[in-house]
DNA sequence: TTGACATATTCCAATATAGGTATATTATAA
DNA sequence: TTATAATATACCTATATTGGAATATGTCAA
């Protein structure tokens, strides 16, 4: 058997990077597909080729205007993805919570020697 | 060129569904890989094949126990796609809000009449 | 030290992908 | 109706993946 295919879920469509960049420059608003192929400087077909699949799996939508296509963000797939990682939603809430305990631990135990540990915000 | 290597990313190792499973179990805590095995009926191969595809992103941590090993679910990576679709988070906000203004709207007009638009919940 | 348990790794086949280039499609303007 | 602009599709190649089966590794118990 092979992988997932890419129309299979909006998780599959969007773990492509390129596909993730194009949804980051249509979140300011729709866009013909020249001018994504402009900003981005990818060649045109490989432009319509991810905004094929993102359509197909709905995270986007197309308007035609004469020979335009304007494609914009659907939301509905994006806040699926954003609901099946808040479900693990705790898992990071404790870990900063421990985090800003061991922090707050420490400076109780070492005011006046101004200690600031090194490595900063790094999780784990 | 192929896809992007489902351990490039946390994007791409959750992508196939299996895997999502596997966090969805380890979410309720930490799990020996044959606890895994036998709760979804998988064989072990793919098991461990699954949660060394999870392991290698840093989306899931082990525990060695005798020769048992623990794994449990490593919060950052999947903060990382939380906060990704969060960018889009206006979207969908948006898009309730006008649902709700129409029903809202369709209320006020309809006070009386005692109708529920049929379909319900259905976005966009 | 040997046997059994828990887990990982290797080898296999089938498959879908992404980029590149060329070409098709559709719509507008002349 | 024809040339051209805007976009989509087809064809090709290299590649990584998944599940399955068999086997290897590591660890405990006797």
């Amino acid at each position: 058997m092979a992988r997932a295919r890419t129309t299979f879920d909006s998780f599959n469509a969007v773990a492509e990077p390129r596909r993730r960049q194009v949804l980051g420059l249509l979140a300011a608003g729709e866009l013909p597909v020249n001018d994504i192929v402009d900003t981005l400087g990818w060649n045109q077909p490989q432009v319509s080729k991810h905004l094929g699949v993102l359509l197909e799996v709905g995270l986007v939508k197309v308007r035609h205007v004469g020979r335009q296509r304007f494609y914009s963000v659907e939301a509905a797939p994006l806040k699926e993805i954003h609901d099946w990682t808040a479900t693990f939603e705790h898992f990071w809430q404790h870990q900063l919570d421990r985090i800003k305990e061991r922090a707050e631990a420490k400076q109780t135990l070492a005011r006046g020697r101004g200690s600031v540990p090194p490595g900063g915000l790094s999780a784990s």
